[in-house]
DNA sequence: CTGAATCCAGCTGGATACTG
DNA sequence: CAGTATCCAGCTGGATTCAG
């Protein structure tokens, strides 16, 4: 039972509070698509199929409230935002590369070709 | 863009298949229940903290039918089954390990001690 | 271009009751 | 003991509209 509450939600084991970080459909396509440097809103929602404009907008929030990314305006006209991963989204990246092997694994098992 | 379906359901990246596999708030904490060999349905409830009959059974099934575990029923009255991890299972603990490692730092950072 | 707010349909999971 | 069925409240996320 080594369950604890932080900001007011309730989590089962360290897990859990790593996928509040890093899971859900978009967090982990939004993270890999910064891997290389800082990039824009319209840019991340031109390269991420199918994200709404609203899912990209939360999640860009939420990993900024929980520290995995900065995010940076410009005063420019039209506006112009850029969003660059923190060391803390970083040190997931090895983590996520590992779920994309064991994915690819699963698809090979399963008959799917990737 | 490499999508795919699989079983009716649109995936959109191989770590979105692993995560149906593992993910969710249950199946990680039955699965390293498992780790050291058989259990029986009561024994994996009492193992698991906070979870519902509901969800321990449709999250076995779920297991089964995507052949991370195997059941095995005793003609005994009362009844007794047993579930066990597969390979396919068996070759998803680093991975969880890993993630586990990962939220440990989290939580490390966020200053809760674990 | 970037972002906030609202409405609403569909899924998730808890509570409960019932079965062999 | 193990499993099924139903009801229902709450959350998720898409579509749409408005704004600096």
């Amino acid at each position: 039972m080594n369950e604890f509450i932080h900001n007011n939600r309730l989590y089962y084991n360290p897990i859990e509070f790593a996928m509040a970080h890093i899971g859900g459909t978009w967090k982990i396509p939004i993270l890999r698509c910064l891997r290389n440097g800082a990039m824009r809103y319209g840019d991340l929602k031109l390269a991420i199929p199918r994200i709404s404009h609203k899912m990209l907008i939360t999640q860009l929030r939420e990993l900024e409230d929980k520290k995995m990314l900065t995010r940076h305006t410009f005063n420019e006209k039209p506006p112009r935002v850029e969003y660059r991963l923190t060391a803390l989204a970083q040190q997931a990246l090895p983590v996520i590369d590992q779920l994309a092997e064991y994915g690819i694994a699963l698809m090979k098992e399963a008959g799917i070709d990737s």
